[in-house]
DNA sequence: TTTGTATAATTGTATAGACAATTAAACAAA
DNA sequence: TTTGTTTAATTGTCTATACAATTATACAAA
């Protein structure tokens, strides 16, 4: 018999797990009928009202239904297994840069998971980071895409331990954060960087200005590469033409920025903006004092925004691809029980327009 | 007494309304005992397993909470109920247009009260909403802000539908679905393009062509308001110079239109682009013509877009509040009770910058 | 002080039986 | 064909009662 009635646990919970035992084995399949009250109650003895209490719960935990005159029926819970998952996005700011780009990719890759995506903005700032981690936190996401704020690593890293401690698993996207060993996908900066410096170089360039932010691990690593392919063809590196900032992306401050490096024109053929919106600064700057791009300077970017009124060459960043990656990584996460942490490292290229100038070799 | 034996009501669940109404009137206040069963035995007549009936349908409701040998006790719901509130934000790309704009007021807004949103992309598709929106209901968002799409108004109707069915306040932006109460944040579109039409005018532009879709409410509005800005001048309408397109924003469709109009640019001083995003479209195409904005021909745009590059004309709308105010209302409907739906229009306003041309009165 | 034990209040589990409400399905009438 | 009526199976509601399990508290013992 099913029932003990010796045993201390619970007839009515003896019953449900028996019941719960025979729907997952597959005896009563979805939309089966289970046996009516009486039937259990000829089988087991028990009283109508201890069955009931069994049943009772089984309806309440989504098992069973019932239906006054038919009879209690299991539930297609298949439905609703494939449950509902929710992702955090944590990036700058919505409104600039890439951080479009990357949520759509996220989110259409979350779309094709039925999952969805929570959308918070840090404006790398840590205090806004932590505030909407906490939020992400209590609305029990299941994984999430971090842009690591322009604050110090040890308050990111914070950030990153308030999840990992929930064991909510973490990707960052596009910046890293040294010494951490977690889950990236980003572009290789040093390489796209050699390379659209090597593209001007090629292109007869020698003195390329450069302005950009030390403050994160994607420009760092740009400046690098424009370094390496400077030293790599023998070109001096001129102090004077490279400008960086040590804060996240100020308009009016690389305004400034590209000022001093357009007065500083005689010097440069090419100049290397950090990234698009930067590059961006120089045309507008250019169009006002009368400097022609490409004619009289040359700018490459990185980045590849969409701005379809400037025909800019620059480093195409697959960001939307980083956004899906980003968030394949999240689901294995989820799904697999164990990995090593993995680093996507996607290829950017470079698209070529007009805003470079042929020199003349001398 | 409380029980009324011969309603149809069954006694169980009178005594549980009459418990909660307790509850909720504060006579039974947070963690206050309510009485025992054998109490409310000697109180109602009720037998014990009627009691226990109501009482543990309320434990699950999450009213009170038992405690062997001490009692059943009111629990405190103020703590879950700052729950945590999930948004829901269907915009159709993200990535173009207002949409960055309007999801950062809106995540501001909710961050302010501590809720989350849940980003949503529609392409402007039917489908692609109808898919999203199954999706929020699955999480339980409590709100929706719906930029309703590019498809037939029954059909977007049927989107918000599905949300009011399961009691889900939906709240349109920008776009309005006409014969439909329910609110809407939006701004004056039509007062709008006839101010800019009008500042036109002022500036001594007769021959004004214009180009945008009549597919959504808001540039129907605009058109209309073209017109009635030429015809109070007494300016009459020259449809070849009025391009309309009936779907929604394709850029090669408008480069196309763009190249048309500026074809006919003999019968033309200025153009009014439906949105920024179509101004935009003139500046590069204008650029490779050869034309000059604003010498040759004047533009004025729509929306006001940080473009940074070009100097746009532009009617300023106040997208980031929208964003916000589409956010509040949602709010108001999750926590008032009742009230009818409210449109808010929010105001628009010229920025005057570099694209129009004063011309010379004759 | 700590540890064990008894007490009593209360909820938890259970039996047995009765009548009500619902409703699919069969059947009857229009 | 449609519409109304009956029937019977099943779940829904309810009473009355009994004993079990849990545990805050008080008190006793070590």
């Amino acid at each position: 018999m099913i029932i003990n009635r010796n045993s201390p646990i619970p007839q009515y919970f003896q019953l449900q797990t028996w019941l719960i035992e025979q729907i997952e084995q597959g005896v009563f399949k979805a939309n089966d009928k289970i046996p009516t009250e009486k039937e259990i109650h000829q089988m087991t003895g028990l009283a109508r009202a201890t069955i009931r209490q069994a049943i009772q719960n089984m309806v309440n935990m989504g098992y069973l239904d019932r239906k006054r005159r038919l009879g209690t029926f299991v539930k297609n819970r298949a439905l609703e297994t494939d449950k509902k998952t929710i992702i955090g996005l944590l990036v700058p700011d919505i409104r600039s840069g890439y951080a479009p780009e990357l949520a759509r990719g996220a989110e259409d890759e979350a779309a094709k998971n039925k999952h969805s995506l929570i959308l918070c903005d840090t404006d790398d700032l840590f205090v806004k980071a932590e505030f909407h981690s906490d939020r992400l936190i209590e609305n029990s996401v299941s994984g999430v895409i971090f842009v690591p704020t322009a604050a110090p690593d040890y308050l990111n890293r914070k950030i990153i331990e308030k999840f990992t401690r929930k064991n909510i698993p973490v990707v960052l996207a596009d910046r890293s954060i040294p010494g951490l060993d977690i889950d990236l996908v980003t572009t290789n900066n040093f390489f796209g960087a050699y390379e659209i410096t090597k593209y001007l170089i090629k292109k007869g360039h020698e003195k390329i200005g450069i302005t950009l932010s030390t403050l994160f691990s994607t420009e760092r690593e740009r400046l690098e590469g424009y370094k390496k392919a400077l030293t790599d063809f023998n070109i001096p590196i001129d102090p004077s033409i490279i400008i960086t900032d040590s804060g996240p992306f100020i308009q009016n401050r690389y305004f400034d920025y590209a000022r001093k490096l357009l007065k500083n024109m005689k010097k440069m053929t090419a100049v290397f903006a950090g990234h698009d919106r930067i590059a961006l600064l120089f045309y507008s700057l250019a169009q006002e004092m009368g400097i022609s791009i490409p004619d009289d300077l040359s700018i490459v970017g990185y980045d590849d925004l969409d701005f379809t009124i400037v025909s800019l060459t620059t480093m195409h960043q697959p960001i939307y691809e980083m956004g899906q990656e980003s968030l394949k990584l999240i689901m294995s996460r989820i799904n697999e029980e164990e990995r090593t942490s993995q680093k996507i490292v996607l290829k950017s290229f470079l698209v070529e327009r007009n805003s470079v100038k042929q020199l003349n070799n001398i």
